[in-house]
DNA sequence: TGCGTTACCGAACAATGTGTCTGGAAACAT
DNA sequence: ATGTTTCCAGACACATTGTTCGGTAACGCA
């Protein structure tokens, strides 16, 4: 009774309209017509089911968030250990399995809003994962954790805005997950070839 | 003849509208009429300045890059034998005394458009940093400089939000620098404790 | 298979916002 | 003081929004 086959189709309609034309066009000079048209659906129909253009978009990033959420979960005790880099790993699979999606929000259309309800979907994992490590392994950080977090943050979301707007991949995620881990545990010395001052 | 009071005068009325209602409001939720009844302007006068929202928007946010610019080139000039984090230090400030502007741009208001201008411009300025430096001392990167530079941006980018969202600072400038250096520098290891293996 | 339910459609609606264009009044630089 | 430029107030056609309606078609279930 939850399930009706005519639901299912339109949202999925709506939703793959919206991707593609935000992506075509940007999401503020979209109207709700226009989404309607390509879905191939009535306007009426739209407004049954989401209060505006907004809502779409907002529902749209969370059931993408869901989905991120579940995918993380397995790698991110795998990792409670040392630093792996699974989870970002698996967030790089991800993106590029709904590479439209990230790219429209990445680029931060809505406002930035969606973009906002990703990343601190991310800083709350990566907190989360830094307080548990540091716990198990009792050391006490030198940096607060929420900023580290937010630090850690900032650098997936540019290097995943970097990848995910290629046509093609400019490199495999293993490599991508590679440099992001040595860059953040070796720091930046290693980075640029300098030798580190004392 | 390039100079007429009454020209200032209104553009900036509608610069200081936009960006309070847009913290106020968000971007999108705004009309040409709210902006020019705040600014105390006649509609038809908007549109003789600006196109629509968009272009004045994008306009402060030009304006407010080159005040930047102009803020960062002698301490990025003064920087380039290490990493000195004046660049940061100076954008701080900046950003301390346009905070309201800040704000609204880092939240990605405008579909991320000015937010794209911001990091992009900042982009330029690390890379040209990075690429100076690499030649000065004759050390070939581990790492292509531009990515490189999209990664240092988007930490700064992201300790900024956190940083001006915060109703009083949560610390001081020179602090976030501080932290933020040793992060990059250092590497994470240091930053949580750790002792890093072998 | 048939039946009751539910979602979809298409059209209409008022309300709001957009972008453009007037003529006249007011402020400007010189 | 004067000629120029900007601002204002109002009107305009047009697009978009969000809601409502009765009729039609697809649905789940017995």
């Amino acid at each position: 009774m939850a399930e009706d086959r005519r639901i299912r189709k339109t949202r999925r309609a709506l939703r793959d309209a919206l991707v593609g034309l935000v992506l075509e066009r940007g999401f503020t000079a979209l109207s709700v017509e226009d989404i309607t048209q390509r879905a191939d659906v009535a306007r009426a129909t739209f407004y049954s089911h989401f209060r505006d253009k907004d809502e779409l978009f907002a529902r749209v990033t969370r059931d993408l968030l869901d989905e991120l959420d579940e995918r993380l979960r397995p790698a991110v005790t795998e990792s409670a250990v040392g630093f792996t880099g699974k989870p970002v790993l698996e967030m790089l699979r991800h993106a590029r399995q709904e590479r439209d999606l990230y790219r429209i929000v990445l680029r931060g259309e809505g406002d930035g809003k969606p973009l906002r309800m990703f990343t601190e979907a991310c800083a709350r994992v990566a907190a989360e994962e830094f307080r548990g490590r540091s716990e198990r392994n009792d050391v006490k950080p030198r940096i607060d954790a929420d900023l580290l977090a937010r630090v850690w943050v900032g650098e997936q979301v540019s290097v995943l805005q970097w990848w995910v707007e290629h046509e093609a991949p400019p490199m495999p995620a293993e490599e991508v997950v590679r440099m992001l881990l040595d860059l953040a545990l070796r720091g930046r010395y290693w980075a640029t070839g300098f030798d580190r001052p004392a």
